[in-house]
DNA sequence: AACCAACTTACGGTTTCCCGTAATGATGCG
DNA sequence: CGCATCATTACGGGAAACCGTAAGTTGGTT
């Protein structure tokens, strides 16, 4: 079993869990913190004292607070603590479901391992950590069912800045101006309306409301 | 200190921490479930063998799975808790953050107190189950900001009807019909693109796409 | 270079929405 | 009743969005 583990997760009560967790397992008393900065620095320390750290359990997004950051969520504390300690096992605890964002972490991240925090969470945790320690991937089964269900449309950057804009009060005829400073590529307003009638017709709805809607409720803005 | 707790919470690894900060607080060890309904069946015994709850912690979203459930969240579970047991004590613990939501429990679920799953949660329910045990309502503070900023509108019923219809795809020239249909009130076209108008004046907005995600977030709709 | 296919953009007519103004209706008070 | 005030509705011009079609671009193939 995995000698040295750190815990990066601001809920008190998830944490408390995870240690309880880990206890069960047999792992050594984990380190813990409640924050993004926090757990970059353990590790700074755990390379420099020739102590490193054998995996990184850690939560996708942190809540702000009075304390302010240098580094955001998750995945930025894995690419940070990767360039100090490349070989450091990963493994991500969080409420995330959305395919997009956890295909990300397992292909430009490198992640080792996704856990959901969803109904068998802490079943799931043990075998994640298992695998882990065997070098295997481990996902927890509940995000594959996702993916099947989902049988929505795929959101691409383009549908996603033109969505962006729209709820931030951009009159449509003049998104074509922003997509160009940004370099995004169709950026002509026949594409967008083209783009936002394809959207608004894969999902069933008439009307660009309807959308916001769709999208605040699936989280993708 | 409570004598008899249930908790019902989907998630295996806050079920567990749940049981662990109530452990800490000296109440005796609490009942727990995974599932809605077991709750409702559990509290109706308890009632049925004359040794009633004192308190009932629950989550307000509950994830489905093969096992279909009558009951489908938190804030059902407290209706019909309370239609079995009126003096049934109940406190949320729940990541929405919401104000509508959350004003909704407080106001008609006559809820007891509400717990933010954030950031100091563990420390927050130690002092809303003193609260409530003093017979105090109590609400995590990291909500209380939030109302704080938010100066905000207040929608009346027809603010929502026009929303609601909008977000339905209903088109806007419609939407006088649909008014006259369910008896409310000013139901000229003028009236709602007034209404419209003056909502997104009140908080800035320039197009309904912002207006429909500000309703979003904030849980009207 | 010539060609094709797919993608992107431009253009116009129509509908819907936006917005200011005016007319109508309801209510209260002297 | 007459009048004032406020809320609601009707109307019309202009802007934006919608939608189909045509023109232009790009990238790959022969």
């Amino acid at each position: 079993m995995f000698k040295r583990i750190i815990i990066a997760e601001d809920q008190e009560t998830q944490n408390i869990s995870l240690q309880k967790t880990l206890a069960e397992l047999g792992a050594e008393k984990p380190d813990y913190v409640y924050y993004c900065d926090d757990a970059l620095t353990w590790i700074k320390n755990a390379v420099k004292a020739e102590r490193p750290y054998d995996l990184l359990i850690t939560d996708l997004y942190f809540e702000e607070d009075h304390n302010p950051q240098k580094i955001d969520g998750g995945a930025e504390l894995i690419k940070a603590a990767k360039e100090v300690q490349p070989n450091l096992k990963t493994l991500v605890f969080s409420g995330e479901n959305r395919p997009a964002v956890i295909d990300m972490l397992f292909k430009e991240m490198l992640i080792d391992g996704y856990v959901r925090k969803a109904r068998h969470d802490g079943q799931y945790l043990r075998l994640a950590i298992s695998a882990i320690h065997n070098h295997k991937k481990y996902l927890s089964p509940d995000l594959k069912q996702v993916r099947k269900e989902n049988n929505s449309h795929d959101f691409t950057d383009l549908d996603i800045a033109i969505i962006s804009q729209l709820v931030d009060g951009m009159p449509q005829k003049n998104i074509p101006y922003y997509l160009q400073e940004n370099n995004i590529k169709p950026s002509g307003l026949s594409s967008i309306e083209k783009r936002l009638n394809l959207m608004k017709e894969v999902l069933g709805f008439s009307k660009n409301e309807q959308l916001i809607a769709y999208c605040k409720d699936i989280g993708i803005i």
